[in-house]
This record gives C-alpha cells, sequence and structure tokens, in this order.
DNA sequence: GCATGCCAAAATGTATACAAAATGGTGATT
DNA sequence: AATCACCATTTTGTATACATTTTGGCATGC
C-alpha cells in the first residue's frame, strides 16, 4: 500500500487513496516505464488481474489517462497506449520550449536563496554523474533540475503542464539515446543556463533554457527518425 | 484515423458516440455556461437523471473533467465544481501569455494565405461588433480570432493546452466584466497584432499577443478582485 | 443549554451482471 | 483456391447491486 501521489504531499487530513487514483498512478508508471509499449493494446480483464481491481475502477483510470494523452480510446475497440508520433514529439518540444524559457524567467525572480543553493549542488551532482559516465543517474539529475527550476517559477498551472509535456518526451527519449557528442553540449548548456540563474538573469536563462530544450529536441528527433537500427 | 475532438465536428464516419463521451461534453458545456457554479457540489444520482445516463458513464466523465481541472474530486465526499480562484487564473494567465506568444510567432511562420485573409475578415468584424457594442459578439469573435491564430501554429499539442486553459479563464472572465475603456485597450491591441500579423512579423506578433493577453490578464484579475460589488 | 456519542439515511467506491458490438474462424459458394 | 457470409467467442459499454463511509439528527449526559 504506497502512496504514490505525484503531486500532493503527504500532509493534510488523512487521504485515503481510492483504487482508480492508485491504478492510474500505476498505469502511468507502467506507460512511462515503457512496461506497457506504445502502440499496445490494453486488455481490460488482463489489467485487472494485474492491478488487482475490477473494470470499474480501471476504466475511470484509463479515461484520466486518456485526458493525459497517454493512452487512445477507441470508441467500442478497446484502448492503446498512445503511439510515439515523432511529429506529435516535435510538437510538444516546440510548447516546451516556451515553458522553459517561461520557467527560467520566473525562477530568476521568484526561486529563494535556499533553492538557488540547491540548483547549484544538483548541477555539481549533474557534473559529477557526467564524469562518471552514468548516463541513467545523469538523466535522473537533468530531470530534477529542470523540475526544480519550474517549481522555482511558483506557477501550479505552468507546473502542471510541464509535467504532462514532461511524460509524453519521457517516453519518447526512452527510445532514443542520442550519442556522446550531444551528452558534453548538454551538460555545457546546463553550465550557460546555471551561469545566467546564479546571477538572477531572468531574459539570459529563460532563453538559454529555451535554447537548451531546443537541441535536446534536435537530439530526441533525430535519434528518434533516424537511430532506429 | 478518428477524431476524438473536443468540439462536436460534422459527423464523419460512422461516429458512435459512447455515453460518457457526450457526458463530458455536456458537463463541461455546463460548467463553462456557469450552469453547473464554482464551489458548488456535484450529486451524481441527481446529475444522472438530468443527463439521462447511468452513474457508470457519468462518474468516468468526472474524472475526465478532474484531469482537465473542471472539477475536484475529493475521495468519498463527493465532486465540486472547481471554484475560481483569483491566484490560480492569474497563474494561467502567466502560461497563456507564453503559449500567445509562441501561437503569434508561429502562425506567422505557417499560416496560410487563406487564413490570414480569414483572419482579417474576423478582425473586421470585431470592429463591427464593437462599433454596434454588442458585447457578447465582441467576446466570441474575439475568442475565435484567438483560436484561429492558434490553430495557424499547426501545433496540436498548443492548441489542446491553449483550449484548456482558455476554459479555465472563460469561467473566470464570465463573472469579471471590465469596463468600457479596457474594451477600447483591447480592440486596439488587437490592431497592433493583426499589422504584425499581416507583414508576418513573428517577433512582433507574439510580442504583442504576449502583451494584450497580459493587458487582459491585469483587466480580469482587477475585476476578480475588486468589481465584486 | 451545550457537548458528545450513537444510529439512520444518503452518498460514494467498487464489483458484478447484462447487452451490444467487434473479432476470429469455419464453412459454403463461386 | 479465393471470397464472402455467418456464427461463436471475446471484449467493450452500461446498468445495477452491494459494501463502506460520510453526514445529519436525535437522544443522552454533564
Amino acid at each position: 500500500m504506497d502512496t504514490v501521489n505525484t503531486v500532493k504531499a503527504a500532509t493534510g487530513p488523512i487521504r485515503r487513496e481510492t483504487l482508480h487514483h492508485g491504478a492510474v498512478a500505476e498505469l502511468r508508471a507502467m506507460i512511462l516505464a515503457g512496461e506497457l509499449r506504445p502502440g499496445s493494446r490494453v486488455a481490460e480483464v488482463q489489467l485487472c488481474g494485474q492491478l488487482g481491481v475490477s473494470r470499474t475502477p480501471l476504466r475511470e483510470a484509463l479515461r484520466v489517462l486518456a485526458a493525459e494523452g497517454l493512452v487512445e480510446l477507441r470508441p467500442r475497440r478497446g484502448a492503446v497506449v498512445t503511439p510515439i508520433d515523432p511529429v506529435e514529439i516535435g510538437a510538444v518540444f516546440e510548447v516546451m520550449e516556451a515553458l522553459e524559457a517561461l520557467a527560467g524567467g520566473l525562477a530568476c525572480r521568484r526561486g529563494t536563496a535556499e533553492e538557488f543553493a540547491e540548483l547549484d549542488r544538483l548541477h555539481a551532482q549533474l557534473h559529477a554523474r557526467f564524469e562518471a559516465g552514468d548516463r541513467p543517474s545523469y538523466f535522473a539529475t537533468n530531470r530534477l533540475i529542470h523540475a526544480r527550476i519550474v517549481a522555482m517559477a511558483r506557477n501550479p498551472s505552468l507546473e502542471a503542464s510541464y509535467a504532462g509535456f514532461t511524460a509524453k518526451i519521457l517516453r519518447a527519449r526512452s527510445l532514443a539515446n542520442y550519442d556522446a557528442e550531444r551528452w558534453r553540449g548538454s551538460l555545457d548548456e546546463h553550465e550557460g543556463f546555471m551561469a545566467a540563474l546564479r546571477r538572477r538573469d531572468a531574459a539570459a536563462a529563460g532563453s538559454l533554457l529555451a535554447d537548451h530544450s531546443r537541441r535536446t529536441a534536435d537530439a530526441v528527433l533525430q535519434a528518434l527518425n533516424g537511430g532506429s537500427e
């Protein structure tokens, strides 16, 4: 019985999870982990057994995930995990670029000293993990840094949108490992926007974060289109 | 290629709507129209009778609307129409500003000549409705213009996000009628970004649309906070 | 008079039953 | 041999039944 809340903290009144809420979290995790592969059909009864719930909460969960865009519901013909469409991913990145820029600028104006210090600490960790050549850890820290910047923007709507887009992109990234050169470039760009953030230069931070996002997009899309074999 | 559109389009192929899909559309319309007032409790069985469906599809619809942020689900304690929180609306507008800027820039680069011509036509209509002093018609055309610009950006992700934010803002706007001076200013700003769009000036169009969005936000928030009595 | 505890009614969460449509395979016809 | 039609199976969509939990009121006690 784990509390798999993506957003809400553990505080507040006794929070009794409902089954469909838990099912949403589990299914989302399964999709993001690639356990349910893009394009694959979602068999309701099979998942019911797997998750230990009946069809009702499972179906409610599927509607939520469909609203998030992670699954597609075809009337009377079942659900499929949304296939990864490079065109769609490109569109998502395009919006991400704008959101990163917004987040960077707002973070400069609204982040606390503690948050900036934490950002520095995470950036050092990113560096260390690059040196160690540990890709998965690097990406984990990378994601955390961006999430923190978004959190520093103090805008729940931005945060929610960002999380949704991140989920979509994450699935694409998992099957598009870009090369070592791009990895180096990514780190350099982090250096760049970190410098801007340190001096609270909102315009520069936003602009550099947007650049970083665009270059990441280019790399991911290139890997998606060309580097399958 | 089925189109699961938020707007009920003309019947394409055999379009077999499911009940919960229809319920989502109806409930969303009711919420946006203010028929279900913000903060009010949503009684399941009552709505079941009203919509002519049983609890199952209605509940599925409520999950979807909760994912969209239009209702809030409190475990074991029913659903409420999400109250209008000026702070949240402010946050939404902040993101909208970035999306408008993005849409304006992309529209300049990707819109077709026909679309720009249509935009001109709608802008003239906007003018006429301002002169006629017909507020509701003005706002309808206004929304249409912005929707068209977003469509010209050729980015379904942007379009979907934009639609979601628009829905939230619309509810706030419906109870915040701003004054005549702002109305005039709004029209002037439309003139401004239309000029930029006509000459395909992406940077200017984006910037002016962002300005327009920010000023609209200011007016709405001011009306929300101060102008209740 | 006010607070507390308990019970009844209502509402939510979940499971299951039923109806209708889609899927897949078999057999008949050309 | 290929195609079409038809039927059984499976699967989805919906309704309803059941189990908990919340809620409101009433009685009891202080």
